[in-house]
DNA sequence: AAGTGGTCTAGACCACTGT
DNA sequence: CAGTGGTCTAGACCACTTT
């Protein structure tokens, strides 16, 4: 019937938000039901039902089953930030990306290693490449390798190929976590970055899993002053 | 207080995700079409619909409208990141947060404050605040504001509110943009954070938008061995 | 008892894609 | 053309909260 370009339950949000926004509906105060907007409307239950949970869903409204829906309380809430692919980032900017490999091979477990990677076996895979961005260095990617769910690893070309790329077409990604952290970089990583003398860096440790076990772990060093996380939220 | 058996749309999404945490449906493969799944799992369109659209939204699978569903693509995916409220971090862990109000005037606008928070005015609310855990200064808040959304700024008590809660109290949020960075912190910032010689922070800057207007425009610096950013992406 | 959200169904029409 | 997703309806039953 009314298949218009703008689907109906964007307009049940919009009829929603436009009172949030103009602080006329304010955090905790009820927001219509389910039925009301049935109402007011003219739209089904399930159409007003979708709107609703897609705004719940965004963290604008909160719902109380059997009791009703609330403008949610954004006060201790939290702000979405995107940690992205880093060669996919450069080249997203419209800029070149390469990568040098400045090392790959089979290592003995190093001991800061073993409690984040818990691997089973004695050995490691290790890898350190260097990213540019237009012939910068961006990030110093520093990682080790489940030699168990990721046997081929030493045999990849991160040139063309970035690991996490590769990682998740031999073992399906599970779960990744990350931590982010400033810190002094280490000299050598200084060095490699291209650092002015005591330039920040900002360390992303991501941690992958696969199979119910952790596959990888990496360091991902970046130059403080040529690299940022961005993120925003609308509404 | 009876069994809360799980609704039919996650059976469809466990259904579906099981397939592809094996590694059976890889990156890119095509997922059983809604009418498929329906004869299948015995369930209607519509449940199949919300489960596989569900999927989609946390970006597990991609959908090409008269096409089909296919398992995503991760490889560029990004990764989502919090962003938390200080005090209420702070409080989650179980610590005690104190915040200790170190300015609070009216000030010309700083030339390096203009173009990021654009005021119409001449003159701006500024404030800074140190907050605690446990006594220890962890994150120290440089904020500036437009009098013109938030006349009322100087006479709110910032060690018992924060700004950022006061403001959305005052004025509607609509908008809000974080970028991070690690940076080797001014002199002052070092010596109020109570950092070691040569320690690294973690830069956030916020800046706010409300009635179409930007609102604040705030500096958190964060001692870079004592706070993190935590992410966790499960599939 | 009335109201609320949570879920589910069995249809339907549409626009689009691929063969 | 048949198949796909995108949307929408008008009912329904349930568990829970509020009065």
């Amino acid at each position: 019937m009314s298949s218009a370009s703008p689907p109906l339950y964007e307009k049940v949000k919009l009829h929603v938000l436009k009172r949030i926004r103009s602080g006329e509906w304010r955090p905790g105060a009820r927001v219509h039901s389910e039925h009301e907007l049935v109402r007011e409307l003219n739209v089904s239950r399930m159409t007003a039902n979708r709107a609703i949970r897609e705004l719940v869903q965004s963290g604008v409204l909160s719902r109380v089953a059997g009791s009703g829906t609330f403008v949610a309380d954004l006060k201790s809430a939290g702000h979405p930030l995107q940690i992205r692919n880093i060669a996919a980032e450069i080249r997203d900017r419209g800029h070149a990306h390469r990568a040098v490999v400045l090392a790959q091979a089979r290592v003995p477990v190093p001991a800061s290693i073993r409690e984040r990677l818990q691997p089973r076996g004695r050995e490691l895979f290790h890898s350190l490449v260097l990213h540019h961005e237009n012939e910068v260095p961006l990030q110093l990617e520093d990682r080790y390798v489940d030699p168990a769910l990721a046997p081929g690893y030493l045999g990849v070309d991160l040139g063309t190929v970035t690991a996490h790329e590769y990682l998740m077409e031999v073992a399906p990604l599970e779960r990744v976590e990350h931590v982010v952290r400033a810190i002094v970089p280490p000299a050598r990583v200084a060095s490699l970055l291209k650092l002015a003398a005591g330039e920040a860096a900002l360390l992303i440790e991501r941690t992958t899993w696969s199979r119910g076990r952790r596959a990888s772990f990496a360091l991902l060093y970046h130059a403080g002053t040529r690299f940022e996380l961005r993120g925003v939220f609308d509404l």
